[in-house]
DNA sequence: AGAAAAACTGTACCTTGAGTACAGTACACA
DNA sequence: TGTGTACTGTACTCAAGGTACAGTTTTTCT
């Protein structure tokens, strides 16, 4: 395994998750990627197999990023909290600014692109995206189940519908932040998800006598 | 306008918009739609032009229909009450009752498939998307300002972000119940966005002395 | 009934893209 | 010095998408 290959991979890679977030998966041609990746066709199937085996690569690639991300954010957190609450408020208040200041508008999320064109793509691939929703779900509920302990929420819930909630606000999200034009929507449900999470977990008043 | 060319052109539209939710709009062959319209390639350019000016008529189609289904939704909501938190109330319980009971899984979001292949298609096309999400931002905003000028929401909000809460949320479940196969996380996330209102506008206990 | 417009059918054509094959080259490393 | 890795470059096949258009049926209007 020498620098170049390794360089030359991940060249494909990135590049071809620009244009398949840009255009989709079936409209992203492999001409397309070897032009913007400075490479040749024998190149390409050096690394890949073909167009599903990229596919592939890609949404592991993803998947990987995603979670060094959510990572690195929520031991920031934890560095500054030890209220499991507040480390779950910190989190999604970074993650939104880290969103908002994203320089261009947010190129989307792989696994909402393949989810639009799950035919296309091998039965392994949609099971990845699959674990990957499943491993966000995991993270959050992790989370919750330790502010649940602690503040007992004030109106009744599954928290795994409210972890699936930090999915859903991401990627509904991502949908208005790329129709619009701008990351504001984007930061805006994430900060709405962290409000909603306040709410629902605030000290209860007591009751009137 | 005879019957027969409704029928034909919507028999397109309706089999195109089911295809092209499965696969995406660059993997539907115009092949494939005649097929499943049973239709000949001459009669379909008879109808369109091209595949965009398809997608176009697809997205105007789709907006209507939405449009429809909406108010449908309100109109029963406004005759069950007359207290406007109420009715917004009623309206994303109606709504989730109306996903959760699908027959099959949701079939997708025309907007949120077209968004993942925006390059595809004409900047028209991307116009008429965004339309579509600021008809659906109005359409909730009118009612959340009636309902703020009557409950005071118990945290700073933007009651625009909340308005696109509802799209977020639909766009959003939709793709955790594509991924999941089930309508469940779709009508849990609506409901969890009822409960955020609820919560947000949730008459507020006197402060303590 | 008959003309004209509408609603198609059928087919031929061109282009593009996926994927294959394989011969040659540059470079590291031992 | 040689051997494997990591490519480049070219040339090809096969399938499919999109388009054009000439011809045919059906409807409509008078």
């Amino acid at each position: 395994m020498s620098g170049k290959q390794e360089g030359t991979r991940e060249r494909i890679l990135s590049v071809a998750e620009t244009i398949i977030l840009q255009r989709g998966f079936s409209a992203t041609s492999i001409d397309d990627i070897l032009q913007n990746a400075a490479i040749t066709k024998g190149g390409f199937f050096y690394h890949f197999n073909g167009k599903k085996e990229l596919a592939r690569a890609l949404v592991e690639r993803y998947l990987d990023e995603d979670d060094r991300i959510f990572a690195g954010l929520f031991a920031q957190a934890d560095a500054q909290s030890d209220d499991p609450l507040q480390q779950v408020l910190l989190f999604l208040e970074q993650f939104a600014d880290m969103m908002r200041t994203l320089q261009d508008t947010h190129p989307g999320c792989l696994v909402a692109s393949f989810t639009y064109e799950s035919q296309q793509l091998d039965g392994d691939v949609h099971e990845l995206v699959k674990q990957g929703v499943l491993i966000w779900r995991k993270l959050l509920l992790a989370r919750l189940e330790k502010v649940a302990a602690l503040y007992s929420p004030c109106a009744p819930i599954s928290l795994t519908a409210v972890a699936d909630m930090f999915t859903s606000s991401v990627e509904g999200g991502i949908i208005l932040s790329r129709i619009l034009q701008s990351n504001e929507p984007l930061a805006d449900q994430i900060m709405l998800y962290r409000q909603y999470l306040q709410l629902l977990f605030q000290p209860q008043w007591p009751s009137q006598p």
